[in-house]
DNA sequence: GACCAGGCCGAGC
DNA sequence: GCTCGGCATGGT
C-alpha cells in the first residue's frame, strides 16, 4: 500500500487502510499476517482479497533472483513478501497519467481530490465517463496542473470506446503496448506502469528516475545508461520476473534501503 | 527560493 | 529518427 502502486488508499494507524476496491469503500487491517477486510456493504470476499493482493503467487523464483545476487540482496531482506496489488486497469491508467514528473504524496493528494468531488457515494475514483464530463478547470483546480487536458482527453475516448482497455488484455505485449501508448498523456514509462499494475503483464519493467538511479548504481558501474537499455537489461535478466523485481527495487530506493 | 517529483508532448533539427 | 524546452504544482 506504500510502495507507489497504488494511491487511492489512506493509512490508518499501523497495518490499517482505508481505500476502495472494485468501486467499493473498504477498511482493511493487517495484524500479525491476518488480513482482514470490513465494509457498510459488501466487503470482498477472502478470495477476491487473496486475488487482489496477489497472495497465491508462489515468489520463490523471485526470491531466488534477488537472494542470489549481492546487489539485491538488501531489497530482498528489507521488504520479502512485498507483491504486485492486481489493481484495475482504469485506475492504473488514470493513475499513471497523474504520476509524470510528479511526486507520490501528491499523486495522493489529487486522487482523493477526483474521488470526493467526481466520485460516487462511496468516494470511490470516478468512471472515465464523470472524468469525461468534468471540466478542464475542474481538474485543475484540483491539483492537477498539465495533466489535465492528457487525464480528460483519455477519459473521454474510454467512455466511447468500452472494449479498449480489455481489448488490450488479450493482445500480445509489444502491441498491448503501443495501444496503451497511444493514449494521451502515456509514454514508454507510464505505458509499463499500466501493462505492470493494470494487465498483470510481469515481464514489464518501468524505468522512473529512481530505477534508472538504482540500476546505474548496481549494474552499469555508475555510468550513463538509456531507459531503453536499461528495460533490456532487466528482460535479459530477470524475464517474467523483471517487474516484480521492479518494484523491490524501486521501493528499496525510495526508503534508502539500497 | 531553489530543486525535485514513478514524464510526456510538440517543435525543431 | 533524436534532442530539448515547456509544462503546473506542492513537498522538501
Amino acid at each position: 500500500m506504500d510502495s507507489g502502486q497504488v494511491f487511492g488508499f489512506r493509512r490508518l494507524g499501523r497495518g490499517r487502510y482505508e481505500g476502495s476496491i472494485d468501486g467499493r469503500p473498504v477498511h482493511l487491517e493487517h495484524v500479525r499476517g491476518s488480513l482482514t477486510a470490513a465494509a457498510n456493504g459488501a466487503a470482498p470476499s477472502a478470495r477476491r482479497l487473496r486475488e487482489y493482493f496477489d497472495l497465491d503467487r508462489d515468489l520463490g523464483p523471485l526470491y531466488e533472483f534477488l537472494g542470489s545476487d549481492g546487489r539485491t540482496r538488501p531489497a530482498l531482506r528489507a521488504y520479502r513478501g512485498l507483491r504486485l496489488i492486481r489493481q484495475d486497469a482504469w485506475e492504473s491508467v488514470a493513475g499513471f497519467i497523474l504520476s509524470a514528473n510528479n511526486n507520490i504524496k501528491r499523486i495522493r493528494s489529487i486522487w482523493a481530490g477526483l474521488s470526493r468531488y467526481l466520485g460516487g457515494d462511496g468516494l470511490e475514483f470516478p468512471s472515465p465517463a464523470r472524468i469525461a464530463a468534468a471540466h478542464e478547470r475542474a481538474l485543475r483546480q484540483l491539483g492537477l496542473g498539465y495533466r489535465a487536458p492528457y487525464l480528460q482527453r483519455t477519459a473521454c475516448f474510454l467512455s466511447r470506446n468500452d472494449a479498449y482497455l480489455s481489448e488490450i488484455r488479450k493482445a500480445p505485449l509489444e502491441e498491448a503496448r503501443t495501444r496503451v501508448m497511444a493514449l494521451p498523456g502515456i509514454g514508454p514509462k507510464v505505458a509499463d506502469c499500466v501493462l505492470l499494475y493494470g494487465f498483470q503483464r510481469y515481464e514489464a519493467f518501468p524505468v522512473d528516475v529512481w530505477i534508472l538511479r538504482v540500476m546505474r548504481s548496481l549494474f552499469f558501474k555508475g555510468r550513463r545508461a538509456t531507459p531503453e537499455k536499461v528495460r533490456e537489461l532487466a528482460a535479459r535478466k530477470w524475464g517474467r520476473w523483471a517487474g516484480y523485481v521492479q518494484q523491490y527495487l524501486f521501493h528499496a530506493s525510495r526508503t534508502g534501503v539500497i
